[in-house]
DNA sequence: GAACCCATGTAAGTTGTTACATGATTGA
DNA sequence: TCAATCATGTAACAACTTACATGGGTTC
């Protein structure tokens, strides 16, 4: 069901293309909620049929098709309740942390491997978290500038400041892996 | 894919029913992979089909009619050449980021409500998890037990580490979670 | 002409959820 | 006898993944 509220969200923005939002589901909106295309051209078409976008078909560059949707009332409305509605969290389920676990028959250096690749992945989002951070600061983050723009004057402190809360979150998650990863790596040093 | 090991890692610590499994993965490995019963039986039968898990029907208590699933030697090898794979990292979906992010024509109070929803979620889980790792410590988990028990001497330190560290992130997430819900509240005082 | 980006889709399969369905035992 | 716990399943559906498929435009 998010799937659907992430894109009306997404569209209420800026009236976008299928190929628009499957790019920000695969890269930068992917920081929140990832998405192939073969699943976001489904849905943008049923949230068509249930009236919630509506789109128009353009073809200004020569020849390029492109299907351009836009949130409809009914789309703000439905999307404003969700969003309203208390969060129902997902259930646990780490990979990662199941094969931790089990792995006390495997030679400390896997285990090493394993903590290194943890580190290493979270090393690689902090690094792109923090780039967007400092875009969000200074007003240049993409998204950001449309949605003030799209947006009364009075809601700008909010606009911007939950964008940058949303960031620092995924930025404190990256630090406390990596955190965690370096204490466990030194932890593993004194075993053998 | 990990169902289907993180079952198997189970079951290499001690022979289960689905039952037991189903309790498990619905509570304390709930915590780090969360099952449901209806997922569970079916996986374990295809475990069984492929050789993995063998499973023989108990009649012991008058009427009660269960399946024990153990570990073949094939399961054993293949569970071992899962974990020592490198883990693939899950794409990213975070409902409560995705609101957040949309949520700037919201009245403040309904933010506020979100972000001491998400606190007091994570404070649940502080919780619980604080109270697993003094099991932990204090050497009366249930499921550290039964591990040391099947393992040998030598693998003792790494066994009761690794639960303690997988614990140990559980719980840094949660504070951090905790503390970013924090931060983001006394920011949103300052709104308006 | 090859490689690459724009642009949109479908099909088959896997994984996970919710609800339905059954039946025995135990304890209040 | 009523509720709770033990115990195992199936069915329908929703969500997601991977692979297949097509075609135009741009750039080297």
């Amino acid at each position: 069901m998010s799937l659907r509220y992430a894109l009306l969200g997404f569209i209420s923005t800026e009236p976008a293309s299928g190929f628009d939002l499957a790019r920000e589901f695969g890269e930068s909106m992917g920081w929140f909620w990832y998405a192939s295309h073969s699943q976001i051209y489904p849905e943008l078409r049923r949230l068509e049929d249930d009236g919630l976008v509506a789109s128009t078909e353009v073809t200004g560059n020569p020849g390029k098709q492109k299907r351009i949707y836009r949130i409809t009332e009914r789309g703000e409305a439905e999307l404003q309740t969700w969003l309203e509605q208390p969060t129902e969290y997902a259930p646990m389920r780490d990979v990662e942390r199941v094969k931790l676990v089990f792995l006390d028959g495997a030679p400390v250096e896997v285990i090493r491997r394993h903590l290194e690749d943890h580190r290493k992945h979270h090393e690689d989002l902090l690094a792109i978290y923090t780039q967007q951070l400092g875009e969000l600061h200074r007003g240049v983050f993409p998204r950001l500038v449309k949605r003030l723009a799209s947006r009364p004057e009075s809601a700008r402190e909010l606009i911007t400041g939950l964008k940058i809360l949303a960031m620092k979150g995924n930025i404190d998650r990256a630090r406390t892996e990596i955190g965690w990863a370096e204490d466990a790596l030194s932890w593993l040093e004194g075993i053998q």
